[in-house]
DNA sequence: CATTAAATGAACAGATCTGTTCACAATGCA
DNA sequence: TGCATTGTGAACAGATCTGTTCATTTAATG
């Protein structure tokens, strides 16, 4: 077995919790749709809390990763590569699975900030930080932490708008916007 | 009894709803805090679904209703009650009570589009899109969809990225960005 | 092949979930 | 006062929840 089952199970939960959400997802429905057993999967992870922090560090690593990837497959400049998460935030929204951001549904289903699982989302959300405002300062940006929470609050706006679905392109909204910002940060005064 | 029972019911669900979630929050413990015996619950509702479906409309019509109000109390023409709304957010994030919007966090617990939760949560923001839009034509944008669209993208990543709470105004930082965008939208040709 | 480690299935515990039943109490109104 | 409506409490049903137990099977390793 390449993959350990351990990870196999991290993985699969990972499709199940995104799709039907945390507390609607059982053990029993987890441990009939991958296969592995209940015995198992608590053997690996002593509660489903345990479980799901494994998930969510997971999808840090994999979202960010697919992430700047695209975007720089996408921009040759630094300017470019801004523009571009909405590029590829576009194709995530389009993919028929979308179902928001993960970070988003867990912080809204534990919502006192001091429990682990939000704690966790926001420590996804402060390394995105820290990576954009890096691409801003390559960019030329005066203020490259402001321009990257500029960036981000349209990236999260874009997310939870495309998934309520009561609008046709929210990354192109969020792109048109971004364009304007980015214009004005990288003035030369 | 001035408000009915059902309607005392509404309102103490919509606070404890907001406060633990919907699928965390179960029918004994919305029994033993709002001190309405179960039986006279499921006389009023028939299913939880249909108490969460009028919670949704109930905050629905009160959240627009704040809003709307809070923006003109705050901005003497319409350009400045656009930005006002970021104003009156800023406010709302700073309650202890703060958990997000009800609608995203809804839509995130019900992730299927054709879910009468979701598709409410769908049209509570096609409403606030409509009074926007009008707010937009009043201080004479030229494509005040569009400029509608901007602000209340840049309304839910605020909402978001403040209840995460990994940032510290996201409220001013989607002021100083809708003011930019009004600027150029509300621009002579 | 033999030994060890990992995974399985199925049953079980106890709590909690949505929703129901029913005898009784409180309330509103004539 | 008398009657109808509304609400109550507590028990109950049956499903599902997280987590455990254990005898057995499968897989990796020497």
């Amino acid at each position: 077995m390449r993959p350990s089952k351990r990870d196999e199970l991290v993985q699969k939960a990972l499709t199940i919790f995104y799709r039907e959400g945390f507390h609607a997802a059982g053990m029993d429905l987890l441990s009939a749709e991958t296969g592995i057993s209940k015995t198992t999967m608590f053997k690996h992870f002593r509660t489903k809390e345990e479980l799901i922090l494994a998930v969510l560090r997971l999808r840090d690593e994999q979202f960010r990763n697919w992430l700047f990837r695209r975007m720089e497959q996408l921009g040759p400049t630094p300017r470019d590569r801004m523009l571009a998460m909405f590029d590829a935030l576009r194709e995530w929204f389009q993919t028929p699975e979308y179902r928001s951001c993960m970070f988003i549904k867990a912080s809204g289903e534990y919502p006192q900030r001091d429990h682990p699982i939000h704690a966790l989302s926001a420590e996804h959300k402060r390394l995105l930080h820290r990576q954009i405002t890096e691409l801003a300062r390559e960019a030329g940006a005066v203020e490259p932490e402001v321009l990257a929470r500029a960036l981000l609050l349209l990236k999260e706006g874009a997310i939870v708008t495309a998934h309520i679905g009561h609008e046709v392109d929210p990354a192109g909204d969020a792109r048109a916007m971004a364009e304007v910002l980015i214009d004005k940060a990288l003035e030369k005064h």
